[in-house]
DNA sequence: TATTTCAGTCAACGCTTGTACACTAAAATA
DNA sequence: TATTTTAGTGTACAAGCGTTGACTGAAATA
């Protein structure tokens, strides 16, 4: 057996896991309800009450993880040697795989980025705005790009970010469909980032 | 007075707008109710079904006004002489300005282009894979892209179309709050647009 | 002018929704 | 061991939902 805590932090789980699951199954989670989610989450309605105030805050907590899992994805990448070049053929492998596995929590964002409400936007945006500002640390001290002051810079490193998830709804829409999409995704998306690091080199701010 | 097929495509009309109306003020398309819809039209929740058999007939609707709306705008960014030079400020100026006055009908877009239904999402896209043919036609001329194949140039122009679509929400969101937001999008996105520009004369098929 | 068509109305249905409240039983605490 | 705490249950309710079918009255047609 388990401690009550546990227990209740596996109740909590299973809503979680309940809303990414309905929203990976094709629900849009604004339309999703709370009685839903208890349900799939094999609870009953009122439950919902001890662990979140509404559908909102539990949007929010999916958010907090997916910033985790993010960052860890990153924190990978970034030990591949090769990193920018992570521009590198196995980071965007690596990303475009990441993302069919947890395809859940990649639909959740995809969905919630433009979609949801204005809070949950602002909180998806922070997440991704962290992800270019780490990005531009481990970008800045290479020699290539001597040319770039630091508002550029910032620029440049949006621009990557924004071209690697943009197209993460397509990857997820068609890998359903075939399989073999991935490649398609990761050789299109390196292209894109080539194109704009050649530009980063030619740049002169 | 007026005709009957006027007074109808009136009320269809009105019930389109209504539903822009509703996602423009921060509900989310999928869920908005066929009631709360033919309320704001002004028109029992009946009548709605003399005009579409539901609400995604409905979306897809909006959508094609939308297409129509896209291709107007490119028809006059177009008549702009030094159009590539489109990364010129005057054409992405015109867009975000006309942007901020067709508020509901980009937040419909930006809402429905990852959290719509598949259907839905589908048809957005295949709107903006229009677009991006458009420019392909556009830039193909140009001696500076010699050096670029059919199949790269076709991810340019996709990597420059979703570079300006990538951050309408936060036009939208953002300048509500501050008007002056509009030059800053203006800039950053410009600023994006001669990177890619950059690497797109430095490219080598 | 007499007849047909049909956009919009009205009332009613069976469901689902979010939330309030009182309850239970087992874990935590004293 | 006796008491308190609390995650999860069960019932209940008013409000909103999509959709049905029969109705109305003015515009279109014959």
């Amino acid at each position: 057996m388990q401690t009550r805590d546990e227990k209740k932090a596996q109740t909590r789980k299973s809503l979680m896991d309940a809303a990414l699951s309905l929203t990976g199954n094709g629900s849009n989670f604004s339309s999703i309800s709370l009685r839903e989610v208890a349900k799939n989450a094999g609870v009953v309605p009122t439950s919902f009450y001890r662990h979140f105030t509404d559908m909102e805050e539990l949007g929010l907590n999916i958010i907090d993880d997916l910033g985790l899992m993010l960052r860890k994805l990153m924190r990978t990448a970034r030990q591949n040697e090769d990193y920018f070049d992570a521009l590198a053929k196995s980071s965007v492998e690596f990303y475009a795989n990441y993302v069919c596995t947890h395809k859940n929590y990649f639909y959740f964002m995809e969905q919630v980025k433009t979609g949801g409400t204005p809070t949950l936007r602002k909180a998806i945006r922070k997440e991704l705005k962290y992800f270019a500002n780490e990005l531009v640390s481990d970008v800045r001290p290479l020699k290539n790009l001597a040319n770039i002051d630091d508002a550029d810079l910032d620029i440049l490193c949006q621009l990557i970010v924004e071209t690697v998830f943009e197209n993460t709804i397509d990857l997820l829409d068609q890998a359903e469909v075939d399989p073999r999409y991935i490649e398609t995704y990761t050789e299109h998306t390196l292209k894109k980032l080539r194109l704009i690091w050649l530009g980063a080199i030619a740049w002169r701010s």
